[in-house]
DNA sequence: GCAGAATGCTACGATTATTGTAGCAAGGGA
DNA sequence: TCCCTTGCTACAATAATCGTAGCATTCTGC
């Protein structure tokens, strides 16, 4: 891929720690050069734990450890680059109590991917 | 991740060019530990371009050529990985009259997928 | 037949992304 | 204050992805 500059999800200057700080910043998603919202979609959604992540909070708040381990234990790098562009997408944030949680868009687009589950039990009997 | 050992996607033994030969073997889809398919789907779909492929060929066949410069003239060795992934997941195959396009069961996985353009419509406007 | 183009697919070195482990600083409770 | 939790980061190691080039096979027109 020559196609966008990859990754730089700006990792926050380092400001310690201070309950809802700002969304971080993060680049305009790799894939969206038609500026075609969809690709930069599909793209956004492409990327590892992404999906999984919007699918572990569907119902519920978690906070960042309780939503590693949720993802397999997955590396608390990545969780943290996912959740920020997540965030910068404006699908998930950190709520005033603590914790992640979608937010209302985040919770439209579950509402597009739960029928995936109903898929998934199908797809399995090959 | 120590969680499942990764890719291998197992590019067959280099058997020259024969259309249709098998839908080579790959491992049982990473995220795949508890068993639960939805895991898996959503692990497999979180692979780089693996979206991306399904909705480009949402409406057509493509050549293994048109579909690499569809999505952006990504890499042919990611697209044929992804591929080869899709095909043992019987969601994407080579037809006969040559160039892939959506198995049955991808057809139905894409209908779910759909309206996903909607959505990313509506937010577009943050 | 046979050159030429197209197809599915691979090799391989170079870059990036992701992993795993460890740990920091700020906030809350007792 | 001590302790525990939270959000988040550093950093070296590993694995995925990229980009370019090209092979073998099939198809086409001649």
């Amino acid at each position: 891929m020559a196609k966008t500059t990859r990754r730089a999800v700006a990792t926050p200057p380092a400001q310690g720690h201070k309950r809802n700080a700002r969304p971080a910043k993060s680049p305009p998603v790799r894939g969206s050069r038609t500026g075609r919202p969809i690709m930069a979609l599909l793209d956004l959604l492409g990327r590892r734990w992404t999906l999984r992540i919007l699918w572990e909070l569907r119902e519920r708040s978690l906070t960042s450890r309780a939503l590693r381990e949720a993802c397999d234990d997955a590396s608390p790098t990545i969780i943290q680059t996912r959740v920020a562009e997540l965030r910068a997408a404006y699908l998930l944030d950190l709520n005033p109590a603590g914790g992640y949680g979608l937010t209302a868009a985040g919770k439209e687009l579950l509402e597009v991917l739960l029928p995936l589950h109903q898929f998934a039990e199908r797809w399995r009997k090959q």
